[in-house]
DNA sequence: GCTTTTTTCTTTCAATAGCCAACATATGCA
DNA sequence: TGCATATGTTGGCTATTGAAAGAAAAAAGC
């Protein structure tokens, strides 16, 4: 069996379990547990999953949770992800229409727009619809979908229809994955089909990841460099990276 | 076992009931109890709990979502709306498809089926679905649409192709204003259509409503009494009122 | 109120299970 | 053949757990 396959199969057994041991995997492949635990550490790299003693976690950091505070990273990037919301906020106007994917990132965004006038906000997320609900100046517009568990992310039919007959202006889109050659890829292939749709219906797409989410590349491929217009992310960016991103003259905002 | 799957699941048990000892914890677990006061405290230290003497109580003002002004609706008739809760849910069984319309009587059925099991749950009230979003053995549904102003209600055209492609097995409706001859009425006349379709998916019209909405006409009517196949109130019904469902062979039952 | 008893908690230590790093072996490809 | 990559093996190190003993807190008895 090749180690690829393997990795895929971890993912999907993490997918449905939640939860496995080393040894348990080892079992199930015929591999020995040191081959699995290579696997694992290449894969926590890849921002997929998360390591403990004895095993390993889906790592459902952001695209897929919310759960405050579990690991320690989720409140260090808290800061970095608070300002990219400000900065995101920035770009947008009075009047427009624009689209929130799911995710920690967005959800900052949410907060940072509540003062603006006219809006029209599509999401796919319960807790942002959540979060501008007594907006009186915000029309909220949520895609409806299958609730993802435990979390507050709509997926699914339902999810890809509404996206597929709605026209926006900009939309914001959170990843787990960014490369600069390979472009945004996700770990999941059941979040390819939405996030694909929300790149479809806006005019304007702007990526918005923190410097963690630079350089890696996971399974599916979600989005080329060329269909991302803009990407925000922090200030702690390896400057490398930054500098092959200017290369390709993509309108890097570092907030 | 693995230390995080153990920690994760305590917390899933804190969400339900409020409370767990130290000796029920590790029984549950087949674990020493030294073992659970060393996950207690890793976990108090994360901020999630707060251990006390022989136990330990769930720490969740930090739920992002925890609304702590309620309005005057929300408040209304509070333990006769828990009470129809409780009544609803336990004409829910394990595996059913249900439909859980918005508001706050509705969202005290959610409160009520936590411990369902293989449940599946389409709702157009934002709330509900994050009221439901951490339970395992259900699968949530929303319908999407957009968010009605100052509330957690969706509703539109997306609301309605939703519902339009969903059959299930109960659906529990609630209503303004209810009438033994004039059946469901409504004073506004934008969310008669999500209703009329809610009652059209369904195989079994629950409609759910405090003694308060007894006697009562609107504008728009809803739903014919021979559409509604049972009804769910609360004790303080006048007697009168009651007789005349009565007279009708109406399925009413008392919570 | 005070003391005694019981329960729970903390600390410590030993045993086990799991981890990492280095090296060895195997497989595949040019 | 030689190189690269993947996997298995070994030994030393670390983390987690259960058990035990003393400290602290709560409950019971007077």
């Amino acid at each position: 069996m090749l180690a690829i396959e393997r990795k895929k199969l971890i993912l999907d057994y993490l997918k449905k379990r939640h939860y496995a041991t080393v040894s348990e995997l080892a079992d199930s492949f015929h591999v020995h547990e040191a081959t699995i635990r290579r696997d694992l550490s290449a894969m926590q790299k890849e921002g997929v999953l998360f390591r403990t003693h004895g095993g390993v976690t889906i790592n459902e950091d952001d695209e897929i949770h919310s759960e405050p505070s579990f690991n320690e990273r989720e409140i260090a990037e808290y800061n970095e992800k608070q300002q990219i919301g400000l900065a995101a906020a920035e770009m947008i106007q009075d009047g427009d229409h624009i689209l929130l994917d799911s995710g920690t990132t967005t959800l900052h965004i949410a907060k940072s727009i509540l003062d603006k006038k006219d809006l029209t906000v599509v999401t796919n997320d319960i807790n942002i619809a959540s979060t501008l609900r007594n907006q009186k100046d915000i029309k909220v517009i949520v895609t409806g979908g299958i609730l993802f568990p435990e979390s507050y992310m709509l997926n699914g039919k339902f999810t890809d229809d509404v996206l597929q007959s709605l026209n926006l202006h900009k939309a914001f889109v959170g990843t787990p994955a960014i490369h600069f050659q390979r472009g945004i890829t996700h770990f999941d292939d059941q979040l390819v089909s939405a996030k694909q749709n929300m790149i479809a219906a806006a005019r304007e797409i702007i990526a918005v990841a923190d410097h963690t989410k630079f350089g890696r590349v996971s399974l599916h491929k979600v989005a080329d460099v060329h269909q991302i217009d803009c990407i925000i992310t922090d200030r702690h960016i390896d400057p490398e990276e930054l500098q092959r991103w200017q290369d390709i003259n993509m309108d890097l905002h570092l907030a």
